[in-house]
DNA sequence: ATAGGGTTAG
């Protein structure tokens, strides 16, 4: 999707500054910046001051804090032996105390299956309880139809095959009721993890309790259950919780847990944590499986924006990925998807073909995801005749048809990539085999319509959209108004108006509100802030955008200023103008063509005020673009240079960086006090 | 046929 629909990722402040009719010159004030997290793989980050090894654990600390202390001398040095292979030896400095690791390397072992003559039974049993109503009295019922008095074996045969979660939870208190034989580490972990199917993570902790008090040991199994729950549940300080309270009774997480554990740092963005805790596991022996590695490879693969606005560092997901290789693991369907997906969100097309290559010739297992998550890698690369490949290779297959999932994917890259009549085609197809199209996949068709101008067949579209049952939500409604941008006529921007009004009134009136030169900045201000509070996050910044494309478009250019404002005012643009001593900054990557002219004109007027005050300015300025790093986006950085020639504004194309354009004080300061003299040309 | 970790979209 075009620079309209990036992904807004940065924490947005929406506080109310006084309403006035004025908007302040925002560029002399400094923007505030969202910290970056820099970090460097496999070296430690800048470290605190070790702990006190006396000290009791803090109250809040991190699993790698709380670990700190006992791993300070084991620890990797910079640059040391391929991260995947066996740790080259660390000297262990008191060889009187044995060495402890981070984590056990002896993985839980499962107790052997006792065959059972009964267990057929047993089953028709559980099939009959699973059958029954899914109540209290009807379960209980059907229980006391039980055959014998059940032993432990029994028992926990049927707990294991009882669905839902609530019948499991019911027999579960029933066995302790009758008090059989006593309820060990086994029982409650069966039950924790049919709990975890059903999300009931209060219920779950209120279980882990209650063996607590019970004196009934919980292990590893019952932690990582636990913490992958409350993962599930989004409940992260709690998965961090219980990681820190398994540390804190001495438990020893084995490599299972450990993964576990890695997942919710990295979904917290702990990133130096998940570095910390990985370099003691491998110093400690451990060796990153499969799955560890795709939890490791998702959080260096994560790319958010494709500008490098907040990139990650999928190269250390490659080296990951070839270590893993190289220690002989086999890539599953599961690791092959993370890779994919980084290599397509990193826009690395090379990376990306070697990949393929790769997969297909030595045989790597394929599934429908892997296919599905293929298919999006090559929406992102642009990746047109391989998309169509891997489509035909779909439809072809057995297991692995193409699915809504598919057929959104080939949307996405047909309408972005501007072959709109090959989504239209799909569009039949998808009716025909009664696949609906949803939000995601209308949206897709939608933009590609747009682009093409084709504003009757998207009408049409959206019409049959909103019958089939899709919900139009906040990106739908960017999609629409973006295109209300492109319009030429008036007829056209009615028609998509229309179809906006259907999904989100406000906005359309937003529209006639900015559009009418009467209303004043403070009413505009208020609608406007009103509506972003409503908009999700992703959405904010290219409804922005949006509006002041269309306000440029019909020549508000001061209405356009206004946007622009309070787009900055309430954190949608944050970063877009920063300053050193040796160089100001103006970063557009994330503005659309007319948001990012608005820019360049405010920047110019500002800094002519600063030179008619004679105060100091630096020696270099700059602004970026962007390269535009997706083979079908619009060029941001084209449009931004024919505007600079309009202006004959003084800034040159850098050579060596694209997308970057510089100007020196002495031919900036010339030409702005030329425009002073003459301001008819403004 | 007995309890735990990582995969897909605009």
């Amino acid at each position: 999707m075009a620079a309209t629909l990036s992904t807004a990722l940065d924490v947005h402040h929406l506080t109310i500054p006084q309403s006035d009719n004025k908007r302040p010159n925002f560029f002399t004030k400094t923007i505030k910046q969202n910290p970056r997290r820099k970090f460097t793989i496999f070296c430690k980050s800048p470290s605190k001051p070790p702990q006190n090894p006396q000290e009791s654990p803090k109250k809040n600390s991190s699993l790698s804090e709380l670990l700190q202390p006992l791993f300070e001398t084991t620890l990797p040095k910079k640059d040391q032996a391929p991260v995947l292979s066996k740790p080259s030896k660390s000297t262990w400095v008191n060889p009187s105390k044995p060495k402890r690791s981070v984590l056990s390397l002896q993985r839980h072992r499962r107790s052997p299956y006792a065959y059972n003559p009964k267990v057929r039974d047993l089953k028709l049993f559980a099939k009959k309880l699973n059958e029954c109503e899914n109540s209290e009295d009807a379960f209980l019922k059907v229980l006391e139809e039980i055959p014998q008095q059940p032993t432990r074996e029994d028992a926990l045969l049927i707990l294991n095959s009882l669905k839902p979660w609530q019948k499991a939870h019911l027999f579960f208190n029933w066995i302790k009721t009758k008090n059989l034989f006593p309820l060990d580490t086994i029982f409650y972990n069966v039950t924790i993890k049919s709990l975890r199917f059903g999300r009931q993570f209060e219920l779950i902790e209120e279980l882990a309790n209650e063996m607590v008090s019970n004196e009934i040991p919980l292990d590893n199994i019952t932690y990582s259950t636990i913490i992958t729950c409350a993962k599930r549940c989004n409940l992260f300080d709690k998965a961090v919780e219980w990681s820190e309270r398994m540390y804190k009774t001495g438990l020893m997480p084995d490599d299972i847990t450990y993964s576990a554990i890695l997942d919710v740092y990295a979904k917290l963005g702990k990133v130096e944590e998940v570095l910390s805790l990985y370099e003691r596991g491998v110093a400690s022996g451990w060796k990153p499986d499969p799955i560890a590695f795709s939890v490791l490879a998702k959080m260096f693969g994560e790319a958010g924006d494709y500008d490098g606005i907040r990139a990650g560092k999928p190269g250390l997901a490659r080296s990951l990925f070839n270590e893993l290789l190289e220690c002989g693991l086999t890539p599953n369907e599961k690791t092959l998807s993370c890779l994919a997906k980084i290599y397509g969100k990193a826009r690395w097309a090379k990376d990306a073909l070697l990949l393929w290559e790769e997969m297909k010739s030595r045989k790597w297992p394929m599934d429908f995801i892997l296919y599905n998550t293929l298919l999006n890698m090559c929406a992102d690369l642009g990746l047109v005749g391989e998309a169509e490949e891997l489509f035909m290779d779909m439809k072809q297959s057995e297991h692995c048809r193409p699915d809504i999932y598919s057929y959104t994917a080939m949307l996405n890259i047909y309408g972005s990539g501007g072959n709109v009549s090959k989504a239209m085609e799909l569009f039949e197809e998808m009716s025909e085999l009664g696949i609906e199209l949803n939000v995601m996949g209308s949206t897709c068709l939608i933009q590609g319509l747009g682009k093409a101008r084709r504003i009757d067949d998207l009408v049409r579209v959206f019409s049959v959209s909103v019958e089939q049952g899709v919900k139009p939500d906040d990106r739908l409604c960017g999609c629409l108004l973006s295109v209300v941008s492109l319009c030429e006529s008036k007829e056209d921007m009615d028609k998509v108006l229309t179809c906006l009004q259907q999904a989100n009134p406000r906005l359309v009136a937003f529209v006639k509100l900015i559009e009418n030169e009467e209303s004043s900045l403070a009413t505009v201000q208020e609608e406007f802030k009103s509506i972003i509070i409503n908009t999700k996050d992703d959405a904010r910044r290219p409804f922005c955008n949006c509006l002041i494309d269309i306000c440029r478009n019909k020549n508000l250019h001061e209405r356009a200023h206004d946007l622009l404002y309070l787009g900055t005012l309430y954190g949608l643009y944050p970063g877009l103008h920063n300053k050193t001593v040796d160089e100001w900054n103006l970063d557009v990557r994330s503005l659309s063509v007319g948001a990012a002219q608005t820019a360049l004109e405010e920047w110019m007027g500002t800094l002519a005020k600063i030179v008619k005050r004679e105060e100091a300015l630096p020696e270099l300025f700059s602004a970026q673009t962007g390269t535009g790093t997706h083979k079908f986006s619009q060029g941001l950085s084209n449009a931004f240079a024919s505007h600079l020639k309009e202006l004959a504004a003084p800034f040159r194309q850098s050579e060596n960086k694209a997308g970057y354009f510089v100007a020196t004080r002495e031919d900036l300061v010339l030409w702005l006090q030329s425009r002073i003299a003459s301001p008819a040309t403004a």
